[in-house]
DNA sequence: GCCAATTCCTACTAAATTACTATGTTATCT
DNA sequence: AGATAACATAGTAATTTAGTAGGAATTGGC
């Protein structure tokens, strides 16, 4: 559950692809020329993006990408979620269980780690494309 | 700023090291015999812990480990910054900045990964040694 | 029907990080 | 002197990250 470069790469992507967008799709080539982007992994992502169903996309010439969902229903715990298949199981599970040096699961620890765990994910949760977007706008 | 096997080692090390102590020293063979922990490896954690004067040493033999402030006074944010060097510029700046991919820095995005990186290391530093224990000593 | 634009898919890779291990050296107590 | 510790540095296997490469499949417009 870290916050690293592809985390930050799809908050621009989808951020660019929610203010480029006029209810027409928009293509991975206009979103990373706007946001300069890295093309070929922008697509990697944004595919993960779309099985876990934040956004759909339209194949073909004049085809490209559109939100799935509502700004205010994306979360930033779903947009890190989707890009990062085991993201729940990254605590005390990650962390210890399954080791040599595990001293039993659950251990001592494990509410600890598990309430963590769950404050940040809910904190995560409240962040949404809606209040991200926002956030740009009031700098024009 | 993750959460790893790291951490949780050494939260593991020095919980046991205050458990085991009634003010002499704890040795390292003591603490990974009872926690199961890799001695070397915690070996290189506790040097790190105790640059940031975290806990203080005795050399040679009788000689261990002390814990050297109280366990209100040591967070969990303090431990992830004595184990992490640039654990404060994992954010907006570690992921962003000085790539081929950033749009300038800041950019719009700058303050949205601040408030998050504030709002979590704020968690971490409200969750204290003092806590973790008595967590510990209530399950048994 | 063809071509261009676009998404979709798989595989590869260089660099960094993690979680260690190995091999000592130095300091202190008895 | 010898045992018991902390201290120090270097190496390393496995994993992850942040990409690149090369193409296949799909659709709109002429």
């Amino acid at each position: 559950m870290q916050i690293t470069t592809k985390t930050g790469y799809a908050v621009r992507a989808l951020s660019e692809l929610v203010l480029s967008s006029d209810g027409k799709p928009v293509s991975m080539s206009e979103i990373c020329r706007k946001q300069n982007l890295p093309i070929k992994y922008i697509e990697q992502l944004f595919r993960k993006l779309k099985k876990k169903e934040i956004i759909k996309s339209i194949h073909g010439s004049r085809g490209g990408y559109l939100l799935n969902k509502p700004i205010s229903e994306v979360s930033l715990k779903d947009i890190m979620h989707a890009l990062d298949d085991d993201f729940s199981n990254k605590f005390c599970y990650g962390i210890n269980a399954h080791s040599e040096y595990c001293t039993g699961f659950p251990c001592g620890f494990y509410e600890l780690w598990d309430d963590i765990k769950n404050f940040i994910e809910d904190y995560l949760d409240s962040i949404k494309l809606e209040q991200i977007i926002s956030r740009l706008q009031e700098k024009k």
